[in-house]
DNA sequence: TATTTAACTTTGAATTTCAAAGTTCTTTTA
DNA sequence: TAAAAGAACTTTGAAATTCAAAGTTAAATA
């Protein structure tokens, strides 16, 4: 049991951070007003939190335009998967104990 | 999606209290030491945790003696079960997302 | 040229977290 | 029976985290 609660990890303890993470499995890439609009959060929160994550290197930016106007892409790295897999794992585990 | 991060509870984004109803879910008391050698925790923040669920009314405490021996243990009440399932109810429907 | 929009950064206050030390009560042990 | 030890806390204080709100910058549109 400790080592199942060792496997989660601190980055994803966040229903914030645990939202922009979920979003961007399922969605190739998302950028910062749709994550903004569907989190309901403020820019400095929603941009601390993206923060927070691009540090551990768990998502990624890609800024390009979309005509003349620009756009601010977020995706998950393979790391951030992995990351992220592991901690739906440990959850998982930690579902199963009461079976 | 956004409804999913709703029903996480608060009460549960920390390991540590995640870690807690996880051991009183499958068992069905636990007493203060138990708990604080198998989460590895000093005795304050074990015991500031604890009143955090107890706060809630998720877990309760029931004061008795073995021998001689004053003995607390602490059991999930029936609201935190319902709490704490729900909670996990919601991390698997993110888990869900996935697939 | 003025306004708007996107995507931040900064600031600061509130809350949370944790370890360490102190407390109380009881039980052993010397 | 006095001293030490153990259980279960409480208190304290520092560090980290969280969040909203306001400020910033650069480009786009009116």
């Amino acid at each position: 049991m400790k080592s199942i609660l060792l496997k989660l990890h601190k980055a994803f303890e966040s229903r914030i951070r645990l939202g922009i993470m979920s979003m961007l499995v399922v969605n190739e890439t998302l950028d910062f007003n749709a994550l903004k609009e569907y989190l309901e959060l403020t820019d400095g929160n929603l941009a601390s939190h993206l923060k927070a994550l691009e540090k551990e290197a768990f998502i990624g930016i890609k800024k390009t335009f979309i005509g003349k106007k620009p756009n601010t892409r977020y995706y998950i790295t393979p790391q951030g998967k992995k990351a992220f897999e592991d901690h739906l794992q440990a959850l998982q585990a930690l579902i199963d104990l009461k079976e």
